[in-house]
DNA sequence: GAGTTCCAAATGGTACGACAATTAAATAGA
DNA sequence: TCTATTTAATTGTCGTACCATTTGGAACTC
């Protein structure tokens, strides 16, 4: 059980590159376990002290942590820098980081997702239990329900949209597969909105959406898969249709 | 052509969370294109007068941007944050560092790749040309060489298995799959080693790359996946094998 | 003129100190 | 007992000075 006071085996940092051997060495305590998440790291001045180096240093090498989704820093008394559980969102965005600065044709794109989402479906429906399956039925019961009370609001049925994606590929029970499709649905949502633009798509998407999670339920691979390449045809259609209007 | 002195829409940091301001509008502006990949930005006191706040603020953030990928920061004189082009390198090893962290079954990976190997492998019939593919099948062809010359270089082995599977994933001309499959690759090779450090497993995967790159050259999509199937049979049992051992 | 050496400027890296802002806990008061 | 206030601990910010490294030019030597 670390406390805040306890001597970890941080050596002073070296000349030149601190910040970085200070991030590195308790990158490493964090990896070998000496501080379990949930527990804190010392305070800022004491870390200074152990390392024998200023306090913007410590700071820079925090900033580091923070961005790697290895710590949460919180202010005020009983702070400090507290060690989170791994989420796969970090990972994600790292991803969706570099997708977004590469320019990449979206019908690549949609052939990697239906790709991906076809192995996904199949796991799906094979791991995840009864009560995820008709949770995700009615999740897409519900997208549907707001299309009916003449509310097209688009923003959320792209964040519906956005969910049962993510709600799916949580339900393969790996979660490489997770953090594939929440980098994609970071980066790349804005294509999936033209799905949602024109009352056509809307309607058809929409309704193939419970479709798909209604096969889920029921446990039906095959017809699930099928719905799935009707949802990309549509998709693919949908940017076609984009493309030549603009 | 923005010069280190440009003008760039940066507003002064609010109070409370500066760094993160700062770091956020200079993302944005580098994702805008508002600073081109080989410039750099303006100086960190430069930064500090624009953002009107202190220099740690400046410095925490760029430290947050290279993190992320973004810049690469050099000293000395016409030194400082550059920008850098994207590199898939930063998302494997944010991927590397949740599997890690979480522990995450290696069986998970096993099964990701052989997905998008899959679909890779369907790709890669029907869109790369016969060169390609009997590149591909002549690069197989070197690696079976090098085995019955009795040279097992445990390390050159796992290089051509990489550059056998990043070869095939650039022959299924959607670069999402290369970048996938580069990821991958990077980040934990080291499951695949243990296929060429055992002398059975090792004659069994060398065949199998020759017999999957043969079908891929003779167009024969349904015995490629078949013989794809075989090759991550052997990687599961590998990996059984070292558990059970261990 | 060519090459070398040396110095100065620009820039990131480090250290230190002070204060502000925030939060949890201790304390005082009703 | 409950509430309000104070207090202490901690992160967040600012400023200054100085060190280390790199570049480029100036001065010097041959």
């Amino acid at each position: 059980m670390s406390d805040r006071t306890d001597d970890l085996g941080f050596s002073p940092a070296k000349m030149g590159r601190a910040g970085e051997d200070v991030a590195l060495q308790i990158e490493a305590a964090i990896l070998d376990g000496k501080i379990q998440p949930g527990e804190s790291l010392p305070s800022e001045r004491d870390l200074r002290d152990q390392f024998q180096t200023g306090r913007g240093v410590i700071r820079e090498a925090m900033r580091a942590l923070k961005e790697k989704g290895l710590v949460e820093i919180r202010k005020g008394a009983k702070g400090g820098a507290f060690v989170k559980e791994a989420e796969v969102k970090n990972a994600s965005e790292s991803l969706a980081l570099f997708l977004k600065q590469r320019d990449v044709d979206p019908c690549c794109l949609v052939e990697f997702r239906e790709s991906i989402d076809r192995t996904i479906t199949i796991l799906a429906i094979a791991r995840s239990d009864e009560a995820s399956k008709r949770q995700l039925e009615a999740n897409a019961e519900k997208m549907a329900s707001l299309l009916v009370n003449g509310d097209p609001d688009m923003a959320t049925l792209a964040e519906m949209d956005r969910e049962l994606n993510i709600q799916l590929a949580g339900m393969s029970k790996n979660p490489i597969f997770q953090w594939i499709m929440q980098a994609i649905q970071l980066g790349f949502s804005s294509h999936d909105d033209c799905l949602y633009a024109d009352p056509y798509f809307r309607k058809e998407t929409v309704a193939n959406w419970q479709e798909t999670t209604r096969q889920i339920a029921a446990n039906e691979p095959m017809r699930a898969l099928s719905s799935i390449g009707r949802h990309y045809a549509l998709l693919l259609d949908c940017l076609q249709t984009r493309k030549e209007t603009s």
